[in-house]
DNA sequence: AGTGCTTGTGAGAGCGCTCTCACGAATCCG
DNA sequence: CGGATTCGTGAGAGCGCTCTCACAAGCACT
């Protein structure tokens, strides 16, 4: 349908391996193994072949030799998100910002990709399993999506970010202790003798949103007492659904006095909506977020948070899936990070 | 060195296009015409094909069609700045936003790449050339560095962000008007009656930070006045910078009344040192910042800028980068935005 | 019936690399 | 000093695709 020109723009033919063997005077076997570090070539060999590559500026096509090795030297980084939500939100930008280093330093380059509508999914994975990428890191996984599930079945290496809600046996994830957050937030205002703790959580259809519920459930159990229904609204993670889903529950229960928020980003919704309905931040009502992003100490007054280590989660993904890809076994499937609750301001 | 395996993780080896081929009862070539969308297929052969695909879950080998056509169909989205600076700056953000947006939209992927180090740009320029990537997105080039040249010269089309300081004549840039976006703040400042009217200037090593900072000695000389040097005070686009720049030009010129800062976050910085010195925003002092990144609306007091059309910026770029992969010529070598003044609190 | 076109198809030659294998030369050991 | 290793090397066979070319079949004109 397109009336491109078959052959790229390069203005001369780019040397060749032969090329490059024919002026060092050696096979194109000897010069091969030069190039990629092999140890069994004389110094004398070796030399000449690396003096010839500076002469020609021969650059070695990756396309072919990807094609005998079956590697491609890159992953990707594959967001499952709106591109919107994907640059609002402080914990993909970590995590791609981590992600990208540690891809860098292991000599890999990276794949950015966002998919919202099901035909970039499978855009996406013929893309993947093509071999473009020798991995996959997955963000944001919703529901029972079988992404990942479809990806390892064509053979292609997937680490997710959170654990999943369904094949959690036979997929590979790194999580945050979500359900220890919860807790360690919630025990918190309960300690500061707040009666009327309220969450508002993140998306449901997701596991990080379960389990911070989960650990705000166990908390207020092994407080003594039941969870009070009404004191659960759900949110989305944004700042948008945090509002929504506290103007919702102000409507509910007037009486709470603390907000264990699922994200920061919700947080930020939580505080607007209090302070929009006329109490006191902090003092009327305690509130805890979670991630801790950059926005959080800055925010006035500065936001009391679970801190997620991001960095780590991105680093640790990346590495798990190069290990993965590389052949180096036994490795964890599974791998959770703590948590830390940061205490500022409001709560 | 390393004790990898030589080949991929794939349980059973993926289906060839020879496989296809013989399951759907046709040749290599005309399997190959079906999935390629070649028009001279029969119908029958079409849908022979086509089933015969979904039944083996066949995937083409993107390297061994790179291979042969010398398209990758992916460009790099290359960052020369620290991740640092990447991540906290809304620009860079936006850019890389709208870049995403294009190149998904055309069909082909994003390889996103920050480079910091020299030998870094030594291992991109090798896997540019490669040929794992078509073309090259570059943000952010500073002094007379010569990527693009080199890129070029490889044959790697490459698109710039920004004019650069050298090779102007033969480079492929897209820019916003930097030059009028200053000149417009400084009029702007000069009307509302201010006398001492500064600048917090980028980086003098990038053709952004000297454009911006010649906008501005135009306005100042139009409006009949020399340009006053103890008046610029040179900054780098960062908060931390527009804060000491602001810093030192207070020690100097206690007596100014209106800055023109070459960004927003360089004009959060100025703020800071203003309010910090006891001034009042608006009133005191008046400050105009550049970009109109989104927390510039957010900013209390609302802050005044230039918008420049990020997300138009991205979006030309890469639809220029991929008209000259595919050969569509004549195509305009340098194209430069028009921006706005967006007034708001702050001046 | 002959000539010319169009149309759909398959055979086969690469694309530029890696990797196995075989082989001569150098080194080692009993 | 002969046999066994080791070392460095080159020949050659692919990797899985695309694309050119030739050709057979069908059709429309002379």
């Amino acid at each position: 349908m397109t009336t491109a020109p078959r052959k790229g723009t390069r203005v001369r033919p780019a040397p060749t391996l032969e090329d490059l063997a024919a002026r060092a005077g050696v096979s194109r076997a000897t010069a091969s193994r030069v190039l990629r570090g092999d140890s069994k070539v004389s110094e004398h060999a070796r030399s000449a072949v690396l003096e010839a590559a500076q002469a020609i500026s021969y650059v070695p096509n990756l396309a072919a030799r990807s094609l005998v090795t079956g590697r491609s030297d890159s992953v990707a980084f594959l967001v499952e998100e709106t591109e919107e939500r994907m640059f609002a939100d402080p914990f993909f930008l970590g995590m791609l910002r981590s992600a990208q280093e540690a891809v860098a330093g292991a000599g890999q380059q990276l794949v950015f990709t966002v998919v919202n509508r099901p035909e970039d999914q499978e855009r996406f994975l013929t893309y993947a399993a093509g071999g473009h990428v020798d991995g996959v890191l997955l963000l944001s996984l919703h529901g029972k999506d079988q992404l990942p599930q479809r990806l390892e079945g064509l053979g292609v290496p997937t680490v997710l970010s959170g654990r999943p809600l369904s094949g959690r046996r036979r997929l590979w994830y790194v999580d945050a202790d979500n359900i220890g957050g919860g807790r360690l937030a919630t025990e918190h205002l309960l300690a500061s003798g707040r009666q009327h703790v309220a969450t508002v959580t993140g998306p449901l259809d997701m596991c990080a949103g379960q389990d911070r519920l989960a650990g705000y459930r166990t908390a207020i159990e092994a407080g003594g007492r039941a969870v009070d229904e009404s004191l659960v609204s759900v949110g989305d993670f944004t700042v948008a659904g945090g509002y929504a889903a506290t103007a919702a529950l102000l409507r509910r229960r007037p009486d709470v006095d603390a907000v264990f928020a699922a994200s920061d980003l919700a947080a930020f919704g939580v505080l607007r909506a209090l302070r929009e309905s006329g109490r006191t931040v902090g003092d009327d009502v305690a509130v805890i977020g979670f991630d801790d992003i950059p926005a959080a100490a800055e925010q006035e007054p500065a936001l009391t948070t679970v801190r997620q280590p991001i960095a780590a989660l991105g680093m640790t993904m990346t590495r798990l899936l190069i290990d993965r890809i590389e052949g180096r076994e036994p490795l964890p499937r599974r791998t959770v990070l703590p948590v830390e609750l940061v205490v500022r301001r409001t709560a």
